[in-house]
DNA sequence: AAAGTGAATTTTGTCGACATTCCGTTGATG
DNA sequence: CATCAACGGAATGTCGACAAAATTCACTTT
């Protein structure tokens, strides 16, 4: 899903029963497995119409991801999330996709500034029935394909792969914030104007503009969900026995 | 081993058995299981004393890493090294590791100067007996923890994951140029420099140091092994059916 | 009544076995 | 003689079953 699709991974077209690796991180990245939850093979099993073998093998691939965490003897457990991680993944992201956009904005040829403005296109034509609160799976899609599109030229695999994990990480937060609502906020045309001073070649302009568009996002969430200020995951229903006496039956 | 000791991963204490992990990564990183061979678990699980299964989840989780690749229904393979390759990484971790060490040199406190110093220390007192071909096991393991103390005040998990990720996977290549010889470099006094750098707070200076102390590393490797220079992997024994008859099956 | 202790249930980690797929070789054919 | 097709061996991916660990529940004790 999203961007890791287009990571630097093994072309494998005739995918084995691990293809339950998109759909795991789909769930996750959705949010239909939340922060902190306990992923138990045998109730997960059925829900993909797998084995644990090949759910096993999909976790394991995830957590070095960052999108699970393992703790030996107990299990795998999506990865929590915290004000914490979402204000290092904030500015490792700035960092990171602002060094990759310089590369690219230094090496793209016309082939690539053609691929840029088609990926801006659609995503542009993607919005028009998106109201407010359900997030559109397919302007998602878009969004992940333009900014991948946008450093693709960088030349660097490392680089668009360490975009990808940020990228997929940030999109279970982004979420938050959709569905607080993408108020007063005009998303179109900071995308427009990224890549207007990206086919300008003004690194300086993009980096800049790049840099504000990924702290907007991080604002609304934080705005969005006072739980975050403190700094607790959200759910605690699943996570780690607290203080056990005091939740005896659900 | 290595780097990815101190990965911000959970501190399972009580490894299950796939703390073979860390020894297959050892071993790819040492080049005992040369890039590009082809990991049949069959053969290896009695070389780790365990079953398939532990073996495959290994495998899937140096996957995400980049040590392993994985071809769907062709199981897992040692991932290949190229020229192109270590230019990318060498350029990646010049970038990111500079990050990292302007953070560190901007918020590292007198606990972390104490730390890079005894890191620093412990690493020159490491080389006594190191002639030049064999590697020396435990200077590896110093030099890491050398490179991962020195960013360690960054506070940025993000960025000293992928720091870990780079330093491994640089590490086959370092490998390389060893058994090439250190010929007249000064190791030490490169770290030591970097130091003082640090503890003088010249962030310029010190990244200055970093990048070429990274870079020195990739032209030694260049240099001793023409092989890189046509982007070839040095090892073709085992790599997918080069020519062959076209495939027969569409 | 609360805390500590013990057993039962659930869950995890691992192993062996089977179906499917891929690779190398042999044999047939133009 | 080279090319193609089919066969056999090997390896991979997946499933169910067993042992060990952990968590939960219930009971006893103070």
């Amino acid at each position: 899903m999203t961007a890791s699709s287009r990571a630097p991974g093994p072309v494998s077209e005739p995918t084995l029963a691990s293809a339950v690796v998109d759909r795991l991180r789909g769930d996750i990245l959705h949010g239909v497995l939340p922060p902190g939850e306990k992923l138990r093979l045998e109730h997960l099993a059925p829900r993909y119409g797998v084995g644990r073998t090949p759910l096993r093998e999909a976790c394991c691939r995830l957590a070095s991801e960052g999108l699970v965490t393992i703790e030996d003897q107990r299990g795998f457990r999506v990865a929590p999330i915290s004000r914490a991680d979402l204000l290092d993944l904030t500015r490792t992201r700035q960092q990171i996709e602002t060094l990759a956009l310089r590369a690219a904005i230094a090496q793209g040829d016309i082939t690539w500034e053609g691929e840029v403005t088609a990926a801006l296109h659609r995503l542009l034509r993607r919005v028009p029935a998106s109201g407010s609160g359900t997030l559109d799976e397919a302007w998602e899609l878009e969004h992940a394909r333009f900014h991948a599109t946008l450093l693709g030229a960088c030349g660097s695999p490392w680089l668009l792969k360490f975009h990808a994990m940020l990228f997929d990480q940030t999109e279970r937060y982004r979420r938050l914030a959709q569905a607080y609502g993408k108020a007063g906020r005009d998303v179109g045309g900071e995308h427009t104007a990224l890549v207007r001073a990206t086919l300008d070649r003004d690194a300086e302009r993009a980096c800049a503009l790049l840099t504000e568009h990924i702290a907007k996002t991080t604002e609304l969430v934080l705005a969005g969900h006072p739980g975050l200020r403190a700094g607790l995951p959200p759910t605690e229903k699943e996570l780690p026995t607290k203080t056990r006496s005091i939740r005896k039956k659900g």
